[in-house]
DNA sequence: TGTACATCAGTGAACGCGCGTTCACTGATGTAC
DNA sequence: TGTACATCAGTGAACGCGCGTTCACTGATGTAC
């Protein structure tokens, strides 16, 4: 029967869901180096060898992780996007800003898989990247609304970039169509600058010096914008 | 005798060296999780349990190591800025950039374990924090220089920082005497945003997109610099 | 200068732990006639 | 609707591994008289 086939399916969906809710909570405590097979087996009440029926490694089970991620926060990120009025460029890329901290904030362990020290010896297979871009599509869509929509209006301070460049930026631009390559290099600049600040937030760089980080971060990132020429 | 015990004790010297030399090229084959006291012995041609007369646990000696890391760093920061006449604002500002990433790129594994995901179940003792601003004392002082000088004119895009990020911007102040609260925001972005960059790049997020990192890189510090005010 | 003692470096065995992964197996769930 | 077979989930034991850390010990190096 059908309708008992997928049952068993359905079955299995929910544990394989309820292995990486267990795996995420072990990442929370102890870092992606301490996620172990065996412990996660112990916390679902199954011997060890059964997690194999699911996953075919633990490497495996780590890229679920890191899928699960980056979605999250590409999720997080698009919501705060949606949120906002389409013509509104600059609440949109503050939004986006607070959606990434307040996700890093709230997840940090898994931030610092996504986005920290790659975890050695594990090599990320291809199906992660497009998950992993879900938050810079969303950005570039933003950039390149606003420039379409002639509210773009970069501040004349930087050098012209480099004829060397253009290739890079010509990939770039896939995320961003159609901005002209000195907007894809701010764009670059800004984007590294947001992950940037949020890992030093997070990852101790701060500690005694920063105490106040939100209404810093909230500055940077209107700062960022006015660097993009988003209209303030 | 004073000189023999000198000797007993510039072995020891050598010896903790040693350790330590070792540990640092298995930190950059395995990462920090994959450091172990009992593989560095074994590389030492040592029995595990004697690498405990040079150092009390793996902690310490990760700290050490911390520590040693935080001032190669801060030492080719140093090295660059000193390199450049001192007038030369620009110019430092530029080579402490190419000095930070070309010593992350040439020790990646060191990097991580300073400007990555923290090492998880480690806890940073207090005499990390000398070494680790190291750079960062170098680059507050060319902005103060800078400032000093009248050389530094930021472009008048940013709004004023709010007042709430007034007492954080007295602390960061210790490090850029004398400089007005909305530069001392500015250099924060900067620098958050320079080591932003660098792990992009080093931890693998500009996979096929940047493909000559050296050229945006260079292009971004720039940017950097005019964000500053710094004359380009 | 020479001897008695204290300090220190390194040894080897052991404790107790957790890990990833494999494999032959039992039973239950689903499928085909 | 009922039976024979195939698929799948979970078990339990085992393999082989490496780890941090402790401890009683042997010898060598340094110190004090």
């Amino acid at each position: 029967m059908s309708s008992s086939r997928t049952a068993r399916e359905r079955v299995r969906a929910e544990l394989t869901r309820e292995i990486t809710d267990i795996a995420r909570g072990q990442l929370a405590v102890d870092g992606a180096a301490g996620l172990s097979l065996r412990a996660v087996a112990r916390e679902m009440g199954m011997v060890s060898s059964a997690v194999y029926r699911y996953f075919p490694s633990r490497d495996d089970l780590l890229t679920a992780l890191i899928i699960d991620g980056y979605n999250a926060v590409g999720e997080a990120v698009e919501q705060a996007d949606a949120a906002r009025p389409r013509e509104d460029h600059t609440g949109r890329w503050l939004a986006v800003c607070h959606a990434v901290r307040g996700w890093a904030l709230a997840h940090p362990h898994e931030y610092a898989l996504l986005y920290g020290s790659p975890v050695p010896g594990y090599r990320a297979p291809a199906d992660t990247v497009a998950a992993a871009v879900r938050d810079t599509v969303v950005y570039g869509r933003i950039i390149s609304d606003a420039w379409h929509a002639g509210t773009l209006n970069p501040p004349d301070i930087c050098p012209p970039p480099p004829p060397s460049f253009a290739e890079d930026a010509a990939r770039v631009r896939e995320m961003m169509p159609e901005v002209p390559d000195d907007v894809v290099a701010r764009a670059l600049i800004v984007w590294t600058g947001l992950f940037g600040w949020i890992g030093f937030e997070l990852f101790g760089q701060f500690t005694n010096a920063i105490l106040d980080p939100g209404t810093a971060f909230d500055h940077a990132a209107h700062c960022h914008a006015r660097f993009l020429g988003l209209p303030g």
